[in-house]
DNA sequence: CCTAATCTGCAAACGGTGTTCGCAGTTTAA
DNA sequence: TTAAACTGCGAACACCGTTTGCAGATTAGG
């Protein structure tokens, strides 16, 4: 993890040489848009380089992996995030209005839940992102460490709902072998709970950022 | 996601032919030590199939596909679960107890974190999982969807403690771009919060078990 | 017991992936 | 003007998951 060999601080080109035919900006928008409409599987080199009209090759006078082009992709959509909201609101409402906006991001780019999931260097709309919710928890007083640490909890919690969206219902449940399972899942279910984000979110942020 | 065609209703092996050279478990344990070793992605067919002495298209004759092997790596994982906690203490400390060996559980096999957020059809030893956390949840009044939700946002939580303790930490970051980032990254560091995953899985169960 | 159906192991092949490399041509710095 | 540095490009490399065809072994049914 050499921050100095990061895409993050690598100059997309030099001075010499015929100006380029592409540039970072339009691989990584052509990416999303295939990302967008057909997954995250589906944004292989070859496939970004086919739309683009070149070949798969070419991206690599632009990029130095796919997982760069990976990390570029989630940076530009967290850019999505702004605007951010303002300080004047107690502090729990704009978290949750923060983590809703997320929610709704990772709705409209569901590919953002694993490429942002894989370990990456956090590039500068990720630290923007942090630096706007510290600026948030601002008036708790509590440890840095302590924000930090519920910070990364309520974004990992967006990703959890964010997934379990996109998850298949449980069904024929032996009822020798799991009884309290099958019994749970015979009951007819009341009327669902809308409110579990909120809550979610701000049971954790209470919990994590009580002061001392 | 017809169940009929999952994995875990498929038998091993017809009646007639010569007896297999392998088995299930056998490739299943050979794919868990590639695993713990090398991670996820060194789990490939080719080189399971080398640890077995045989080749990538043998195992065809027990699996339907990588993806039958990863669902079942991730099940046998979840045998370790046992033995779970028994009712008679109160169900927080109970819960708590049960998240903290899954915890040490994806410790102990890190390719775990990945092989679970996949989707995936349940196997028998992850709805045993279920099963008796709804019986140590059975003294909760509340429907049984939010004890659902609440196990299920437990689980996740579990997963991204997991993931963060391979992060890597932030450095480098530009106090005139990201003044609150900066400025929390330069204070130093007060004496970290152990119990740090206890208070998020309370915090968590009591905001979504909340009697109604 | 014999035949036919079925299974096993294996090696080769197919289409896909990320990535590297060499080459020809172009632009710029010295 | 020369040399360095850059561009695009296509072929190639080493993998990957998976399919297929075949020889040999086993078993079920008659």
């Amino acid at each position: 993890m050499r921050v100095g060999s990061s895409i993050w601080n690598r100059p997309e080109r030099g001075t010499r040489g015929p100006a380029p035919g592409h540039s970072r900006d339009a691989i990584v928008a052509a990416a999303v848009v295939l990302a967008d409409a057909e997954g995250l599987a589906a944004v292989s080199m070859r496939a970004v380089a086919g739309a683009l009209g070149t070949g798969a090759g070419s991206l690599y006078r632009y990029l130095s992996s796919r997982d760069d082009l990976l990390d570029l992709m989630t940076d530009a959509a967290m850019a999505e995030m702004r605007p951010y909201p303002d300080g004047d609101r107690p502090w729990p409402d704009a978290m949750l209005t923060v983590a809703r906006r997320q929610l709704e991001l990772y709705r409209r780019h569901r590919w953002l839940i694993d490429a942002a999931t894989r370990p990456a260097a956090p590039g500068p709309n990720v630290l923007e992102y942090f630096d706007h919710c510290l600026r948030l928890l601002a008036p708790v007083d509590c440890p840095d460490a302590a924000k930090f640490e519920a910070i990364a909890m309520v974004t990992g919690v967006v990703t959890l709902f964010a997934r379990s969206e996109g998850a298949y219902p449980l069904d024929g449940v032996d009822p020798v072998a799991h009884p309290h399972l099958a019994a749970a899942l015979s009951r007819p279910s009341s009327a669902p709970r809308t409110d579990l984000f909120d809550r979610s979110v701000r049971s954790l942020l209470s919990g994590l950022l009580a002061p001392g």
